[in-house]
DNA sequence: CTTGAACCTCTAGCTGCTAGAGACATTAAG
DNA sequence: CTTAATGTCTCTAGCAGCTAGAGGTTCAAG
């Protein structure tokens, strides 16, 4: 049995966070103390864990949702589980395509300009000013 | 002279973000008819250009305010709106990392569980339970 | 028993918009 | 000139996912 600021230290996950999550149910509400205290046990702070990680790795809370849900019933969880994870796969992989885009045009522009006020016009804002001037689209 | 609507058109903003961008000092405010509403001209219209521009390359509220700034005092700007654009590049890059360790991560969670649900425990949920499986931080 | 840290609830703020209410302005058709 | 449809006005509240603060209570060490 732990306070909420010795799960926070064994999870890395802040106090005030802790309390949002059970504000948003993807934590259940702990036993408290007579003082109205929460207090912990070892399930809990696994599935803060879970949490933490699945959070970690981009999923919304919504998700994290769905997939503890589907934890508690483990008949039909996997298929479901697998589909959720592989749209945030998904999504994380457009992700990295729309900023590998943003990078390459971000390159481009930083190095057209030497910074040192020799052009007489700054090669970064003219370049955000006029769109045409842009190689990719964004 | 045209009507926000129009502008909207124009520039692909829509026409509250315009509003909120004149709230944020982005954009100045404009003319206005007997009847109170907003008359945009060409100046207006370029700069709500710029700030798309600048705002779908990832660049913050923050960052535009200084890049407007620096346009108006052109012999001090190329070295500073380097830097923005420099540090917006770093930023761009930083994200791409963690997204692609991310994506590592999610590819190999997802290969592991077939959905099929003939494990006993489905290797998604093992996984987002399990930091420890993980082969790179995050 | 005292003290100081940790905890409680509640409210408000952050970014960058988006949506809605209720009222007024503009414009095109009849 | 009137009327109807659309556009616009301001204001407030909401979204995600927290974070920060106020003002008060409880716990644990000495």
């Amino acid at each position: 049995m732990f306070s909420i600021g010795a799960l926070s230290q064994h999870t890395g996950v802040k106090v005030p966070t802790i309390r949002y999550y059970e504000q948003m149910g993807l934590m259940s509400a702990p036993e408290r103390t007579e003082g109205n205290q929460r207090r912990y046990g070892r399930a809990e702070r696994e599935r803060l864990g879970f949490i933490k990680h699945a959070r970690d790795l981009g999923f919304s809370i919504g998700a994290i949702c769905s997939l503890i849900e589907l934890n508690n019933h483990p008949n039909r969880s996997c298929a479901e589980a697998s589909e959720i994870a592989a749209s945030q796969l998904v999504y994380v992989r457009e992700k990295i395509a729309s900023l590998t885009r943003l990078e390459r045009e971000l390159a481009r522009i930083s190095d057209g300009c030497s910074g040192n006020g020799i052009a007489d016009k700054c090669y970064v804002l003219a370049s955000l000013a006029d769109h045409a001037r842009c190689e990719t689209d964004h």
